[in-house]
DNA sequence: GCTGGAGCCTGCCGTAACGTCAGGGTCAAC
DNA sequence: GTTGACCCTGACGTTACGGCAGGCTCCAGC
């Protein structure tokens, strides 16, 4: 519940340095101090300081990082957003200087002379994209904006729309199982894909690769089976089920 | 041949403050200068800082980037083997943080709290793995003079060897196609996995993924055609056909 | 009751990798 | 022959901390 500098400096995996290098530019408060002037930190303290190391790794001056997590118009849910897709650009960037690297290395196992524009494509290729993206994607574009509205500002209609389509699919797999339909019947697999269209449209994109992802917490993670089990008993692993059947669908159209 | 370096900045994407900078540090002095005292960079000043701007971006100091640049011992080989895994090592990072998003963001859809601990887990991970990594991998260890010994001094023995096989394999392709042997033909899939093996014997692992990879460059890129094509015109693209049938088969099994 | 060591505090100076001027030379073009 | 783009060398500023010094705090053990 509260814990001592040391203690969340060990957990992060960071100095005591660094919290109180947070603690004194402001980007990382402790919630209170004991009576001797000690910092006392506390879950929501914990919370910020795994955004800033997100962000943090992620090469973003610390500034920044405050800037982005005190906007008041981002929930928990557009930061989730946001880093997945920060990462997966990381990673497309990762793989394309994988692809240079090999093609360096067949053309020097070989003979071949690669040009220096062609050397210097990759790498050159600035490294302060996300300074630009960064701006574009929090900054105040009307494209940021709109996505904003989309769920971060859900009215109570929408919220009504959703717990009523979300338990509408859940009960729909409780249904069709009760009724002795296979998890790999048409039916099951196409409340598969509601569900992952539903995802989409209300809360991030998800592709089919991920939808898969999904599957398998619902499986193994004991706290996403409860949510599912409260519904019927066993009926995560059939959702699952379906998932994987649909995915299968998808991927093999 | 020889640039200024305001060309040199434009071409690689960072400020001529820093190419200054590298050139006050030592990092990167320019090959030559005008009588006016102007620097002038040469091609491999620019093959240089095309290896220093690849470690930058993937965190090291630049005082431990000259010490791997200026390390006798490793050739130009060895440094890409080196850079692809050390990127591979980024990208399984980035897909576990990956990983970690979408459960946070499951977590928070379905309404399951996770424990601080969780949360920290993937971010918390130290960033300066590399920092021990690199040690590990370049530093003085058994290990890596180990690794070295493999390619790095290749005796004129080994040289002979190694143009042998190459010749070989390039050689029972070009006779396998004179003889109307069909690409997917198993001698020629054979010939293809001698290849792979070759390779990674010989210079860098070779994965049956990056195989095909390789496969697609000897047909794409004109330069590599080429090199098979002296043997025989058109076996470029049968070399490609026997890897591609290869790999299928690999993966088949 | 006190004492020693681990942990915490606030300055304050150092460092790495540049950014940002200031003040001044160079060079091709008009 | 001068204008504007480009280059030079200092030199000081900045970010994100590392690493002290000098001093308080807290608990375990004698």
């Amino acid at each position: 519940m509260d814990y001592s500098i040391g203690q969340v400096a060990e957990a992060a995996g960071v100095t005591v340095r660094t919290l109180r290098h947070y603690d004194a530019i402001g980007l990382l408060r402790p919630s209170g101090r004991t009576a001797a002037g000690y910092r006392r930190y506390g879950d929501a303290d914990l919370e910020r300081l795994q955004q800033i190391l997100f962000y943090r790794e992620l090469g973003f001056p610390l500034e920044d990082i405050a800037t982005i997590l005190d906007d008041p118009d981002a929930d928990a849910l557009t930061h989730l957003r946001r880093q997945r897709e920060l990462l997966m650009g990381r990673i497309d960037r990762l793989r394309a200087m994988v692809d240079a690297i090999e093609l360096a290395m067949e053309a020097r196992r070989v003979g071949v002379d690669l040009t220096p524009e062609e050397r210097l494509e990759i790498f050159g290729g600035d490294p302060d994209v996300h300074r630009a993206e960064a701006e574009e994607r929090w900054g105040d574009t009307d494209a940021y904006r709109e996505s904003q509205r989309r769920t971060a500002a859900y009215t109570k209609e929408d919220w009504k729309r959703i717990t009523a389509e979300q338990k509408a699919i859940v009960d729909g797999f409780a249904e069709a199982r009760a009724a002795g339909v296979p998890a790999t019947d048409a039916r099951a697999m196409d409340l598969a894909e509601r569900h992952r269209g539903f995802i989409t449209d209300s809360f991030y994109e998800c592709s089919v690769r991920m939808h898969r992802r999904l599957a398998e917490l619902y499986v193994n993670d004991s706290r996403f089976t409860a949510v599912f089990d409260r519904t019927a008993e066993g009926l995560a692993q059939y959702v699952h089920d379906a998932i994987c059947a649909n995915a299968d669908r998808q991927e093999a159209r």
